[in-house]
RNA sequence: GGCCUGGUAGUUCAGUUGGUUAGAACGCUAGCCUGUCACGCUAGAGGUCGUGGGUUCGAACCCCAUCCAGGUCGCCA
């Protein structure tokens, strides 16, 4: 059987020549050397050490058996003759005068090369994850997120949070993404349903009288994936304070995110308290996006007034904007390249122009600048050597392709954007209500949860019709780092009256806030403390920090962009009975 | 659900205008090699070219359908 380890693979050195030790491992690699001489190559979770086997029975031993066996070694530590210095334990080396074998490895060919599988079909990746995460460059991205929830922890306790678990089987919320259900054995025709967030149960925490809150939630949302959101099930730093203000939240955000990002992240420069601030409609007009990336330092100017009469027909009657970029290198083929991408992701065409060295308009649609070259010049703020991205349409849709190139250009050009930092900032001020695009109606735009600005007698101007409602905005804010957004977060309504006359202004009354959140409603009818709270996304943090373009690299088991568990086969069929048992019957409609 | 890209050996990929026996690297098997460390050298095994249909004397290649994968948009209060 095996005995206990004396060290790890990664632990010896040159001080440890002579003694006797006992490792454990993989067997990663054997390398025959003549006919009496291999050098084994052990692996775990520590690192590598090299065996040397001279003995012929050892030997035999060792080449009977398929790389990635488990083995159990005691030997003598020796002192390399010829060391590797690329290699920790380089120096030295392990004579075993006995080998175990602990586990054997079946298979003579794996499904990839372990110490290749990143470059592997992802469906096997998936599918062998257990042989997937032996690769040393995978695991380290689930340490990595393991360091960084430790820290998080660490950090959140040390500001006085509690973590608090809530619930996992709980109710169907009416609001939001799409629930996964859980069928209720003891009640036939009714379900549980996974928290989309634990939004209801840590307002009810607050009311309760508990101070300061957090977690690392699991949220559970059935929408399709995304590259930087995995299908079904997610974590949140989720976190709440009580008799609090937007200001206090930032405070412990802004003190608590950039050591860790500094200390775990690729990049170790990260954004100093306080971060800066911009307000939503500021945002979406600078940057093109509610999600800037402020290591980009172009911004989006209009030029609807500009350039709308100058005769070219996309301009004709819409709003137009321009990103101007200075010292611009790039080829014809590499400005049809990144309008190509811009139109692909935006929807919408990027247009463009030089002002060249020469101080001439040239390319895209020159055509239609060059009679207007002065104030065109003047306007834009032109200097030779630039180039200007343009999109029009309707005033978001010019606004969001601005974006779109903006990102593009930045990614494009080196000199505009310093990618190795993490530059956070707060978008602030967000509309409490949007026209919506289906209904053509007055909706709530991001949450009704959120306190309105201005409280009880902002909603009461706009139901006297003093104020647009459209104007009004919320107490709400997103952490955004790098234009990604990390999250939402907003000063909560608390009372129950102002809750009933912002739901009011959408057309539903108090029996609506009742049916639809019944729990908070009524806990906050006996006095709730005024709150305030935050839920960063823990999988972007990590790979933000991890610099991993797939959310599936920094999760130790993940779906798959199907939401399916490749794996463990899930979602899977069950059984008759348990199917009756729960009052289920299966009716699968015939394809069409 | 829409759009884009891809699917060829265990793995990663190449495959010209439709034309002989579909190639390479890594891995695997065997042999050689006494200091390797991405060990090296020699030989070998290994293929329903995702699936189904069509065009053609002839299809990995062209057409249609379909499945699968990745990306992207819708969606994600």
């Amino acid at each position: 059987m095996i005995q206990s380890r004396t060290h790890t693979c990664g632990q010896l050195r040159i001080e440890q020549a002579g003694q006797t030790v006992t490792l454990a491992g993989f067997m990663e690699n054997v390398r025959e050397v003549g006919g009496s001489l291999a050098f084994v190559v052990l692996r775990d979770f520590y690192g590598i050490t090299q065996l040397v086997v001279e003995d012929p029975q050892l030997l035999a031993l060792i080449k009977s058996l398929n790389k990635e066996s488990t083995l159990q070694v005691t030997g003598v530590v020796r002192e390399r003759s010829s060391k590797n210095p690329k290699q920790p334990t380089g120096d030295i080396e392990v004579v075993p005068s006995q080998i175990q074998v602990l586990g054997r490895c079946r298979h003579n060919e794996l499904p990839f090369e372990i110490n290749h599988s990143r470059e592997a079909d992802e469906t096997q990746r998936l599918r062998y994850r257990y042989l997937d995460l032996r690769n040393p460059a995978v695991k380290e991205n689930i340490i990595l997120r393991c360091n960084v929830v430790a820290a998080l922890r660490k950090a959140m306790t040390a500001h006085n949070f509690l973590e608090i678990t809530t619930p996992i089987l709980t109710a169907s919320s009416p609001e939001g993404a799409r629930d996964y259900l859980v069928p209720a054995r003891k009640h036939p025709g009714k379900f549980y349903a996974l928290p989309q967030a634990p939004q209801q149960f840590k307002q009810l925490l607050m009311t309760s009288g508990f101070d300061r809150y957090f977690q690392i939630a699991p949220c559970f949302r059935d929408e399709d994936a995304r590259g930087d959101r995995s299908p079904g099930e997610f974590y949140q730093l989720d976190m709440e304070m009580a008799f609090a203000t937007q200001e206090d939240v930032f405070s412990v955000i802004e003190d608590v995110f950039p050591p860790i990002f500094a200390k775990y992240g690729k990049y170790n420069i990260a954004s100093k308290a306080p971060f800066r601030r911009i307000g939503f409609n500021e945002a979406m007009e600078t940057y093109g996006s509610d999600k800037p990336d402020l290591r980009i330092d172009l911004t989006v100017q209009d030029a609807t007034d500009l350039l709308g009469g100058c005769g070219f027909g996309p301009f004709e009657g819409n709003v137009v904007k321009a990103i101007v970029v200075t010292d611009f290198t790039g080829t014809r083929k590499q400005i049809d390249g990144l309008c190509t991408e811009v139109e692909i992701q935006s929807g919408n065409k990027g247009y463009w122009f030089r002002y060249d060295e020469q101080g001439e308009i040239v390319g895209g649609i020159a055509k239609f600048i060059a009679p207007i070259k002065e104030e065109v010049v003047k306007a834009l703020g032109l200097v030779p050597g630039c180039f200007v991205g343009l999109t029009a349409g309707k005033k978001s849709a010019a606004q969001k392709t601005a974006g779109v190139f903006r990102n593009k250009l930045g990614a494009f050009c080196p000199n505009h954007m310093d990618r190795e930092k993490y530059e956070f900032c707060w978008i602030v001020d967000f509309p409490m209500y949007e026209i919506g695009e289906e209904s053509g109606q007055l909706e709530f735009c991001h949450n009704p949860f959120s306190m309105p600005s201005g409280g009880l007698e902002m909603l009461e101007k706009a139901h006297r019709g003093e104020i647009d409602p459209l104007r009004i905005t919320a107490d709400q804010y997103d952490l955004v780092v790098n234009g990604v957004e990390l999250s939402s977060g907003a000063v909560r309504n608390h009372d129950p009256e102002i809750m009933i006359r912002a739901f009011q202004l959408v057309g539903l009354g108090e029996e609506d806030v009742k049916a639809k959140f019944p729990a908070m409603y009524n806990a906050f009818t006996y006095g709730a403390p005024p709150h305030a709270g935050i839920a960063p996304g823990v999988d972007r943090i990590v790979m933000l920090l991890a610099g991993e373009e797939s959310i599936r690299e920094i999760i130790p088991f993940p779906m798959n962009k199907n939401a399916q568990d490749v794996m463990m086969d899930a979602p899977g069929p069950v059984s008759e009975k348990q199917l009756e048992e729960l009052h289920i019957r299966v009716d699968l409609e015939e394809k069409a």
